[in-house]
DNA sequence: TAAAATGTTCTCTT
DNA sequence: AAAGAGAACATTTT
């Protein structure tokens, strides 16, 4: 789930919701996605509150008066305000309860998710090599970053240092939008294919963010609007889209539309 | 039932 | 030295 539309939702949900709310305790259901000690974790947080939050790639940073926490979903996750008189969200790791009587949990299905405590956002963006978020990026920094790789196009697109926030899905989707085949290599593609790339990058954020990233409600001509699993036709050209490995991700790519330049 | 999953990081190699 | 390829990570679902 979690590409930069997801986290995005995310960002303005956790707005919405747990903004200002006073911690009044930390529950740790499982230590694993923590970076820092638990205790040192819980210690930190109790008592504080959620000051504000800023969305950089598929990172969530949370500021409270005297810290910031990355939350990173991984494959899989999200964050989940609810009364604590219902019951824990299942695949809750950690779990801020308020003073108000709501609690906020961190879920992480297969705790590839993580929470830290760093020391800021952009000394945290810099030791990770992540790039200007993919919806501010500018051009010129986009072309640049794809240009100085050596490796096929979609494996730069999912490299954080390219353009923070897309993923396996998105990166299918730009290319399919962009008629260029996955397996290209990114040093060939010309001014024009890189300027389209970055122009369906950012449309296709921009589209899955108002459409609440519900896949079904994508416009028909994208080949993600029909699912990852099933066999999926060409709303292009009618031809069966095969699924292949690309990049070490599962990789759907038109045969027909999309060229290896 | 074994495989696959909307991600990142580590290790090995070049 | 730095970049790329591939494995590893942990868990659930189909």
């Amino acid at each position: 789930m979690p590409e930069l539309p997801e986290v995005e939702i995310f960002n303005q949900y956790f707005r919405e919701t747990a903004l200002n709310q006073s911690i009044k305790s930390v529950e740790v259901l499982n230590a694993k996605v923590l970076d820092s000690p638990e205790q040192e974790f819980v210690d930190r947080l109790r008592g504080q509150s959620f000051a504000d939050t800023h969305r950089w790639g598929k990172n969530l940073f949370i500021q409270t008066a005297e810290n910031v926490i990355n939350m990173h979903f991984g494959m899989t996750g999200n964050v989940e305000y609810y009364h604590q008189s219902l019951e824990t969200p299942k695949y809750s790791r950690v779990v801020f309860l308020f003073d108000n009587d709501y609690a906020l949990a961190y879920v992480s299905k297969r705790m590839f998710g993580r929470l830290s405590l760093i020391g800021s956002i952009d000394q945290y963006v810099q030791d990770k090599s992540i790039a200007a978020d993919a919806l501010v990026i500018a051009y010129e920094d986009f072309r640049d970053n794809v240009q100085k790789k050596k490796k096929n196009i979609k494996a730069v697109l999912l490299d954080q240092s390219t353009a923070a926030g897309v993923g396996n899905w998105i990166a299918d989707e730009i290319l399919y939008q962009a008629r260029i085949h996955p397996t290209t290599v990114s040093k060939v593609l010309t001014e024009k294919q890189l300027k389209d790339l970055y122009t369906h990058m950012q449309d296709i954020m921009h589209t899955a963010i108002d459409t609440d990233s519900v896949r079904e409600q994508l416009p028909t001509h994208y080949i993600t609007k029909y699912g990852r699993k099933t066999t999926i036709i060409c709303p292009n050209c009618g031809a069966e889209i095969p699924k292949t490995v690309v990049a070490g991700r599962c990789t759907y790519a038109c045969a027909n539309c999309q060229k290896v330049f």
